[in-house]
DNA sequence: TATTTAAATGCAACTTAGTTGCAAATATAA
DNA sequence: TTATATTTGCAACTAAGTTGCATTTAAATA
């Protein structure tokens, strides 16, 4: 588990400070296989760091396509790192998410690519965002 | 312009109660075609009636079909009517939607389907949405 | 029309997500 | 080791949305 090197590494190709708070953040997304909202990781951080210092990290993250956003319901922002366990290129928002409606967890469909599709003249699209939402397995048994 | 009998026949219909603030909530719809919020509305309602009462006359014709969700970001929950000016069944969310990062406006892409997409049988899919983002014309001159 | 009642509204208070300004602390580079 | 830009913490704020409860009102019916 070279973790940390993979992490040293990419904040430091993004010209990032490599601080125990981001490291902390990083290591807890590539730890699980479900995006993370800001107060999702001030519950999992060991520390009491302000919830401000997580949302910076986050916003900063975002901007520097180390994380994108995985899905918003009205119960915050869900983040994610592109693959699990992948923190390199292609951060985009090709691909679907799903929302379960039971846990709340939200995942990265990687292998559903976000549709192309043809719209009216009238609007320009620059972004997409596909979310399915239903019942994940472990909330079905 | 008799949409105060179609609100009336659309209230009864649900067995709702046709209230003032019902009746302007839905004609603020009818006249718009893009996309409300609560606080959109609450801007526009000419009394200054309780914001609560507006959430409640939200949920409650989300609830009841009339209208459907367009758009959740961070800025709040927009709703709509599922046809401009139609407000009658199918009031679901298999058309896409267009937010425009200029004026922040959602509008109903009626045309655009929400595609159909295989996934993992890991998942049960039971929603789905498609939200597009970019610049609509009036942003763009 | 008058009475009744369930539904709708208003108000106060609360929760939670997210933001801003500024001072103190710290990671890195020289 | 020192200097500096970056990052963090704190306090205070905004905005969306919710809840409980008392009051009002739409509409059914007597
Ligand atoms: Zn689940
Ligand atoms: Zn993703
Ligand atoms: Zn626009
Ligand atoms: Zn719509």
């Amino acid at each position: 588990m070279d973790n940390m090197k993979l992490i040293g590494d990419l904040l430091h190709s993004h010209g990032l400070k490599k601080t125990p708070i981001r490291t902390e953040v990083l290591e807890l997304f590539m730890d699980h296989d479900f995006a993370l909202s800001a107060s999702d990781i001030v519950a999992k951080m060991t520390a009491g760091h302000d919830r401000v210092t997580i949302y910076r990290a986050l916003s900063s993250f975002e901007e520097h396509g180390i994380l994108h956003r995985a899905s918003e319901d009205g119960q915050g922002t869900k983040y994610a790192l592109c693959g699990h366990k992948c923190p390199d290129e292609q951060h985009t928002d090709k691909h679907a998410h799903f929302v379960c409606d039971e846990c709340h967890q939200t995942y990265c469909l990687e292998d559903v690519q976000v549709p192309e599709v043809e719209v009216s003249s009238e609007f320009t699209v620059e972004r997409t965002s596909f979310v399915l939402g239903g019942i994940c397995r472990q909330c079905q048994q």
